[in-house]
DNA sequence: CAGTGGTCTAGACCACACT
DNA sequence: GTGTGGTCTAGACCACTGC
């Protein structure tokens, strides 16, 4: 029951021996956790067995999966309700909605303005160049679906998105499904195509927008922008999303907590 | 031992009823840790008392004073080395500097460019406003400081910040000895001044420079910046600096990771 | 009431750093 | 070796939810 070192531990061989590649068994059995997310066993928002079955089923004690959950609910990966149980972290209803969006109104906040009006401009398929590729790690020429679309807070467009995804897991996407989907994308994302984002990674600049942009966000040609470069993961580190917001900030702000 | 329930437990009384001020012994203790880094107990980059020590001078048990040093690390306000202690973080001598600030260059990392050069513009004592009062939770009129510096990085100057820090705390502070600090600012303020900051919260915009600000970062007046305007805190969520920094981002971008 | 997560304890042992 | 934090266990009890 103390077997700390499963595989991965080769104590001794001809090998660089630099990673001593010690994992505690929480480790392990987050790593089997996560697993079971990965394949689908247990579903955005629905719950996952009880600490006490997992701890069985792993033959570990409930403490060592307890440290296991904590981790992955840290990782907002899962959300504990005390009472109820353990549950998958889904995007959609999901308390907080628009979990990666940090830009918010100067005063008041999101429910404040009630919801964003979105506005599908454009969507459709084509290769990948040589910089999309590299980011959602495909090769140049691979198919991706472009997509641009606007969103508006109280009938003022604010923020202009063009994102790119790849062909193969999002097959079957177009913009009628995109306009007819009520809630945020990584939601139908989620539910229609099996694809659970994570993480993201945001560069943010400072940038004049070009002609189609300006007349979509109906501000002059000199009005700067916030540039919100995202690349979104799912498990694994994989990349599933590139995105390119272009942000008014006149009455609004990117909001970022530090510590 | 098992008394949980110490002050601030009131079951039943003509109050609202609203929280049941339920705290887990943790966070008893995680208050009286925070007590005393606050009343400098344990200074920055000193180390803590062992585990075994602070279970028994609480009469707790080691795992419950465990679960207290856990919340404060991942708060950023202790650091756990294993073999060596828990330290109290400090913005010095930090592995990672510049803790808080979150633009780096398109290529490469902060370390490939070197140190950045610094440069005082200004700095002066004058009378809070009501903007800046409200911001660091003064009255307006009160004394205030307010510092102009510029940060290079390779000889090109890439940040402008202009900062209020409240008069009280900071007397004495003067562009010489600020010129005269080598490393980050903040740790200038843990050293001479003991003011520690443990949090901060940015907003960002995008933002055509004036005169002054395209001149001191040398770019055109067209040239969009990154407005970040910071507050940053003390112990008890006390405000103690509001920071205005204008960041090209010809070549670096604020970078933010979403979780 | 039973079932869930949340807290607390006590003890054993492991990994790491210093001496 | 000694002392530190880190892991793991087993068991008891508390708080919350819903039947």
């Amino acid at each position: 029951m103390n077997n700390h070192t499963t595989l991965a531990d080769t104590p001794s061989s001809d090998a660089p021996a630099l990673t001593p590649a010690f994992s505690p068994l929480y480790q392990q059995i987050k790593g089997l956790i996560l697993q079971s997310l990965q394949s689908g066993e247990w579903k955005p928002g629905e719950s996952i067995p009880s600490e006490m079955e997992l701890a069985a089923r792993f033959r570990v004690s409930q403490g060592t999966v307890r440290k296991a959950i904590d981790e992955l609910a840290s990782d907002n990966l899962l959300v504990r309700r005390q009472g109820k149980g353990t549950f998958v972290a889904t995007h959609a209803e999901q308390h907080v909605q628009y979990r990666f969006l940090k830009l918010v109104p100067d005063q008041g906040d999101l429910n404040t303005e009630g919801p964003a009006q979105r506005e599908i401009v454009d969507c459709k398929r084509l290769r990948a160049s040589a910089e999309i590729a590299r980011a959602l790690a495909l090769r140049a020429g691979d198919a991706v679906l472009q997509v641009r679309r606007v969103l508006s807070f109280a009938g003022v467009p604010t923020i202009l998105e063009d994102l790119w995804l790849p062909g193969g897991p999002f097959k079957g996407l177009t913009a009628e499904r995109l306009t007819a989907y009520h809630g945020p994308m990584y939601a139908l994302f989620e539910t229609e195509f099996g694809v659970r984002m994570v993480r993201a990674e945001e560069k943010i600049r400072a940038v004049l927008p070009d002609e189609s942009q300006s007349q979509l966000l109906q501000v002059p040609p000199s009005t700067p922008l916030l540039s919100v470069e995202r690349i979104a993961y799912t498990y694994n580190n994989t990349p599933m999303e590139l995105r390119r917001g272009f942000y008014r900030t006149d009455s609004h702000h990117y909001h970022n907590a530090l510590s």
